[in-house]
DNA sequence: TTCATTTATTGAACTTGTTCAATGTTTTTA
DNA sequence: TAAAAACATTGAACAAGTTCAATAAATGAA
């Protein structure tokens, strides 16, 4: 059951069996439908969670009723409103299952504990943040300098998994563009 | 000298004098005049940097010769590029003192000694890049969601400071827009 | 102080992306 | 398997933001 999480910990950094064992131990697995929430807005996030099955997206809802997604993530993935469970704060986001899924989630004393306990387990955070921050940097150099149609053309690129896994409205509410903007991009793209 | 880098321990985690002493020593202080480049694009970032006098901005430039502003770093913030430090690859990322700058550097030699001999400093930077990762993902939703207009007034009221210290084009990098966009929209808010 | 350089403003034409409404297609559910 | 719901496409009118070129204003260096 932990064996997709250990594989990912140890993609990190090096811990003994028992340490795996005892970090492992504080996760509790739940099982998320499709179409069910593991976090809405206003609510304080009160877990990280790591996927071993399926597929979230993580997004938000502007004043003008439009979604933002900041995120997808599927098996191997971790999601949580970081925001909202460091600062515990309502969240703004919402953390919803496109697919019949599976996670573990670790609480926040939990996780508490493991940094006082395992003192690896700091490390492993401060690594996976860093990465985390890596990715999101990126993401924002590409939308404030590239075009709709590339950064659509970048996505497939690198994502061509989640790519067959999401709709056009889940892409275009990453790419931050209408849907309806999003088929004429694959309509011009398709014509090449 | 680095007292305002104690302050900034301080404010996130729990040290004794001589653990901070033991820090602040692997420090290198550096003059950086106004123009002159602490990095660019291609080079390995070698530092982390500490920001006591002056101002700098991290920004990148893009295939048509656009530049955007990733962030602006003035006394008490920190500066590196995370992503060619911690992964030793070359940059994409120019960081540009703005005025006569000062700022504290430790190499990433020191930084892993630190790691190794200071346990709290893991926490430390933990502690740090999530919050950095928390501000850049609020900006990454709002990018998303706000139209320049609104992005630009959300910018004076949240770092009122800055927006004295820099010219409307720095800002319009920021922003993602054309600085001739950026006057219209002074123009239209003066107006009212 | 003056000249050169950088920064800011403006207007007109243009491009990118949105909105709305209609229609067709696919997927889900009873 | 039929009906309902969600998803995708299209066109036309519109809004947001860019580009280019000209000019004005502010700043900096000699």
């Amino acid at each position: 059951m932990t064996k997709l999480l250990t594989q990912n910990i140890l993609n990190h950094i090096t811990l003994s069996q028992k340490e795996i064992d005892s970090f492992c131990n504080l996760f509790d697995q739940k099982e998320v439908q499709k179409k069910h929430f593991l976090l809405r807005e206003g609510q304080i996030c009160k877990f990280e969670g790591f996927v071993t099955k399926g597929l979230f997206r993580v997004y938000h809802i502007d004043s003008n009723g439009f979604e933002q997604v900041l995120y997808f993530a599927q098996e191997n993935w971790w999601i949580t409103d970081i925001d909202s469970f460091t600062n515990e704060t309502p969240s703004q986001l919402y953390i919803q299952a496109l697919e019949d899924s599976e996670v573990l989630l670790i609480s926040k004393k939990d996780k508490e504990f493991a940094y006082g306990n395992i003192p690896k387990i700091e490390k492993l955070f401060r690594i996976m943040t860093q990465k985390t921050h890596i990715s999101l940097q990126r993401r924002m150099i590409d939308n404030l300098s590239k075009t709709a149609d590339q950064r659509y053309i970048d996505f497939i690129e690198k994502y061509p998994n989640l790519f067959q896994r999401l709709t056009n409205l889940q892409i275009a509410a990453y790419l931050g563009i209408s849907h309806e903007f999003l088929s004429k991009i694959r309509r011009k793209i398709a014509s090449k």
